[in-house]
DNA sequence: AAAAAAAACAGGGAAAACCCTGTAAAAATT
DNA sequence: AATTTTTACAGGGTTTTCCCTGTTTTTTTT
């Protein structure tokens, strides 16, 4: 560690878990500075000072007036060289992985031991993230279920010519320019479209798009 | 560690690698056996027995006739239970979340220490997953270029009204429709819709329901 | 209060998408 | 070789989308 000390700030709008933290952090030894603690986003953007910024900061994801998300989100734009660790009571997938897409640097919940914060922050400092088993197998199976849920059209049997059509519709082009290039007559591509259609139970060219999008059959 | 032997078998087209890892993993302790060796995936499917399911395969992303993500696919539709620990010379992030989508519980590189990859399989093992700090870092970098890459809309001007057509252009509604559900007239609808068109650059419907999806404006 | 800008709306027409029903040719099955 | 299935194509009509040139109403600015 080097002698420069670690600059940190907190935003929580609990006080008494604010303070407890704070204290629990200088308990630990003296190579932390305390910046400054806010109760919710709107605090932090007038405490925080662009020239002294922390290296450090410690969110909550429940705050009034602007929550930890927003306050995030307002970092990464603001300040990107801050580096956030979520400190939060809420451990559900969707919270977890909204805030790692946002670049948070770690994520605890808020009844780990002590030792495991002090852990964080060093492991943040040092190699610049900390990511706990808990958070790194969510992430692992929302990723997983996301590439599930992409794969159910293996169940619907389409032809080459079919899902090169989808492909093709997934464009600006009109049906009479796919045909063109596909070498098919209109009238061909027309038989396609209904028989897409009626498989994949959609209504029009916009939904078949949403749906070969969302179902990664097109890019 | 419980008295009932860890299973294991390999896929790797390398033989003499294959039979390092075979010995180093005996060496360790006398608690795992070896079920089988694998030159690909094709093997794989003939040597796995239903029957003795290995709990633990290692296997390599590039082999002949059968690779790595073929034979993981397999296993996954197949085997499900069995857990795959990647070992594997390429660690480009393509790869890397390639294998961590199709569900793999470890990727280690080739040159780790013996140490590691008698760690990496205690802890798929024991808590089901084994992920490196290489790994994770890659897997988070990963999500957030997603998450960037989604987020340029802010640069285009959009009123409320004009995000709202979006969202509800992409669905199957009809422009009429669309007009009854926003209490707004067809002409008016009409008007939003050239607007919006201008604004994207796009030629048709179905461009700006792929660039919205694409852009996260609507899901 | 007047001027300017933005939002809401309209007529009308051409192009594209949609949706029937039906046929001819090629490919696969038997 | 005969049958069935699949693929390619057509006529023709309806609806929706697209695009042009406007007007009226509301909101904002000066």
């Amino acid at each position: 560690m080097s002698n420069v000390k670690v600059k940190i700030a907190l935003a929580d709008d609990h006080t008494l878990f604010r303070k407890g933290m704070i204290s629990l952090i200088q308990m630990v030894n003296n190579s932390h500075e305390i910046l400054f603690e806010a109760d919710n986003g709107i605090e932090v953007q007038h405490k925080i000072d662009p020239l002294s910024l922390p290296d450090i900061m410690l969110i909550d994801v429940n705050m009034p007036v602007m929550d930890g998300y927003a306050t995030v989100d307002w970092l990464k734009l603001h300040h990107p060289s801050v580096k956030v660790l979520v400190v939060s009571m809420i451990q559900d997938e969707e919270s977890i992985m909204r805030m790692i897409k946002l670049g948070v640097k770690g994520y605890l919940s808020k009844d780990v031991e002590p030792e495991e914060l002090k852990n964080a922050i060093a492991a943040i400092t040092s190699k610049g993230f900390y990511y706990t088993d808990y958070i790194t197998g969510k992430l692992v199976h929302s990723l997983q279920q996301e590439e599930d849920y992409a794969q159910k059209d293996a169940l619907i049997p389409l032809n080459a010519k079919e899902k090169e059509f989808i492909k093709m519709a997934c464009s600006e082009f009109t049906y009479a320019e796919i045909a063109q290039r596909m070498n098919l007559s209109p009238k061909t591509i027309d038989g396609y479209r209904l028989s897409v259609f009626e498989k994949l139970g959609v209504k029009s060219r916009v939904g078949l798009a949403i749906y070969a999008l969302r179902n990664g059959m097109a890019r």
